[in-house]
RNA sequence: GCGCCCGUAGCUCAGUUGGAUAGAGCACGAGCCUUCUAAGCUUGGGGCCGCAGGUUCGAAUCCUGCCGGGCGCGCCA
């Protein structure tokens, strides 16, 4: 792994440095937390290149007044060679201006780092798991599955970017209710690939023509044996095969999305394995798990409503509403139960776990963080443990809603929707929106050619540089570091923009949330394009100069750094750079 | 009834995890371009950051309580 050091983690060093300096100078108590210290551009560019918050926030517990503290770090920072101004600003405010040559310095180092450029070792080696997917594997993909897919996959990048292990994970509900039913559903399939008619699918089986190759299969296989056998002897054996097709099939719509998951846990294997009767027998050495009644539901009183005693988890002791049952009274698993042991075995190897999920299940992420926190907290601290939620997205075309019915199977599957507008458009808009806010998409939108779609505002960035560059060649020109001095005003702009990558990918993996790398590149195209048109009217700020060899280097040098960014921030998105368009 | 998410320009949404005078696109207004640097450009107006308190040097951001919208709520998954 390369580690990066880039112009903004230099300066957090920088800072650091020069606290360190005043402390070995009597200057500020040593020992102080500085973790609330930020180095980053102010919002207003005529503030500065950097502004830093230290004297405020260490005025404090120093017993200093801010501008008295800052004034000795100015002392300090002015004398870095990078550093052309700094001054105290505001209630305290420390602002940096930057030399051209530091920038300069910067954008060479995009050239030197390239693919690896925003690379860093921030999250320590550490061993991260995170599940996402997670569909139950009674069908294809649809569209409620996508976005917590592309979310999860552009995270895990991400997070490997930041120097994180990453492990993908995908839990398989091949145990519960609904895979008997998907059993049932085949057995029916299979007697109609033995020339029976099965006429409609009756209620409550799953009606998708999907199934019928399973059927057809083990028709082959197996002849006519279980037609009219009792349940017992196939269910098992139909669940199994039944569960086997539909994630082969899942894998393949993954696939499609450029998604690959690393484990495939199965929730029976857990079960067959006694994983969650290891744990309930744990928990209740710790008085955690009790056998008692459940309240009624409150709000609306459900007249078939009758108390029961269960094996019960206290996950009110750690927050949640009310404790939860971890066995049905017939003493099978519940999905909470098995998921229970689920996570505390993830636990085992991964030093913080990640759950993607639909936010139809947000009301059951209290629970499970009281699972993760009793279970992995029972010595020291409790693993790091975070639910993210990724809400509906509403599929339009022309404006109007798209009607789903599976009985009616007008739904829309995750293949159909690749199929039509391409794995780049749908990862890229998945990621326009941040997850916990909901989402439309629009057919005829995602794939518009203009700069309303982010998707073609920011690949067309990437295609412009590409053709530049094409162009260049053929009269004979091309990209130099050699002359970079020439470079002007509004070219280090875009360098100074540039070299924010780095932090935002920093910050966006510390956030867990991959959309503002997404937000990047669209600010990132809006400044390369803005200045792009500055050549419409003004020929002599154009990329290319035919009498000005040196400038054209200079400033293809630029554009080629401004493409090689493109890639690494849509490479975290797992989506293709073009070259043209 | 309880829980979670959301509430920012007319619309769709960002907002660097507490920073300075809150941003972008669309739409609207005014100019420009008639081109191959093509899938337009420049520029302007537009805000009680849902409301009210609180925390502190400082709040769109954190806490509390309301209002409004969405989702969920039993041993389902």
């Amino acid at each position: 792994m390369s580690e990066t050091n880039t112009l903004h983690a230099a300066f957090a060093g920088h800072v650091s440095s020069a606290l360190d300096a005043l402390e070995a100078a009597g200057a500020l108590p040593a020992g102080l937390n500085r973790a609330a210290i930020t180095v980053e551009p102010p919002r207003d560019p005529s503030h500065g290149d950097l502004a830093t918050n230290a004297a405020m926030v260490l005025a404090k517990p120093a017993g200093m007044k801010p501008r008295d503290l800052a004034e000795g770090l100015v002392a300090e920072l002015a004398k870095l060679p990078q550093v052309t101004g700094a001054e105290i600003a505001g209630p305290g405010f420390i602002n940096l201006r930057l030399s051209r040559e530091a920038w300069l310095a910067e954008l060479r180092g995009i050239a030197t780092t390239g693919a690896d450029y925003g690379r860093s070792a921030v999250g320590g080696g550490t061993t991260v798991n995170i599940e996402y997917v997670s569909a139950n594997p009674t069908g294809p993909m649809h569209m409620g599955h996508c976005r917590g897919a592309v979310v999860g996959d552009a995270l895990a990048a991400l997070l490997e970017f930041s120097g994180h292990k990453v492990v993908r994970e995908y839990y398989v509900n091949d145990a519960g209710g609904q895979v008997d039913v998907l059993a049932r559903s085949v057995h029916l399939r299979y007697r109609e690939a033995l020339g029976e008619d099965i006429g409609e699918i009756p209620e409550g089986l799953y009606p998708g023509a999907y199934l019928a190759p399973t059927g057809h299969r083990l028709a082959t296989h197996y002849g006519s044996k279980f037609v009219d056998a009792p349940e017992s002897d196939w269910l098992v054996l139909f669940r199994k095969e039944a569960v086997a097709d539909m994630m082969a099939m899942i894998r393949e719509d993954l696939g499609l999305l450029g998604i690959h998951h690393d484990i495939f846990s199965s929730e029976a294997e857990l079960q067959a394995a006694g994983k969650p009767a290891e744990a309930e027998a744990w928990l209740r050495e710790r008085d955690l798990v009790y056998d008692g009644m459940l309240e009624a539901p409150k709000g609306k009183t459900p007249e078939d409503w009758e108390p029961v005693e269960l094996p019960l988890f206290r996950s009110t002791k750690f927050g949640d509403d009310q404790d939860r049952p971890i066995k049905k009274s017939d003493g099978s698993w519940t999905y909470f139960g098995a998921d229970l042991a689920y996570h505390y075995q993830k636990a085992q190897s991964a030093d913080a776990l990640v759950d993607i999920w639909g936010a139809d299940h947000a009301g059951t992420v209290k629970r499970i963080k009281a699972a993760v926190a009793a279970m992995t907290g029972a010595e020291g601290e409790a693993i790091p443990f975070e639910v993210k939620l990724v809400q509906m997205v509403q599929l339009l075309r022309d404006g109007e809603p798209v009607k789903m019915s599976k009985r009616a199977g007008t739904f829309i599957t995750l293949a159909d929707v690749v199929r039509e507008v391409g794995k780049d458009v749908v990862r890229f808009t998945m990621l326009t929106r941040k997850p916990e806010a909901q989402m439309d998409f629009d057919f005829a939108k995602v794939v518009e050619a203009s700069k309303d779609n982010p998707v073609f505002y920011v690949q067309y960035c990437h295609a412009r540089v590409s053709s530049t560059l094409r162009k260049a060649a053929a009269e004979g020109l091309g990209p130099s570091g050699a002359d970079l001095e020439l470079l002007e005003e509004e070219e280090l702009e875009l360098v100074k923009l540039a070299a924010q990558f780095p932090r935002i990918v920093e910050a966006a993996a510390a956030a867990r949330e991959p959309h503002r790398i997404a937000f990047f590149l669209h600010d990132l195209a809006a400044a390369f394009h803005a200045y792009w048109n500055l050549g419409n009217d003004r020929p002599e700020k154009r990329f290319i100069v035919v009498q000005n060899g040196k400038l054209t280097g200079a400033r293809l040098f630029l554009a080629t750094q401004i493409g090689q960014l493109v890639r690494n921030g849509l490479a975290l998105l797992g989506v293709e750079a073009v070259e043209e368009m």
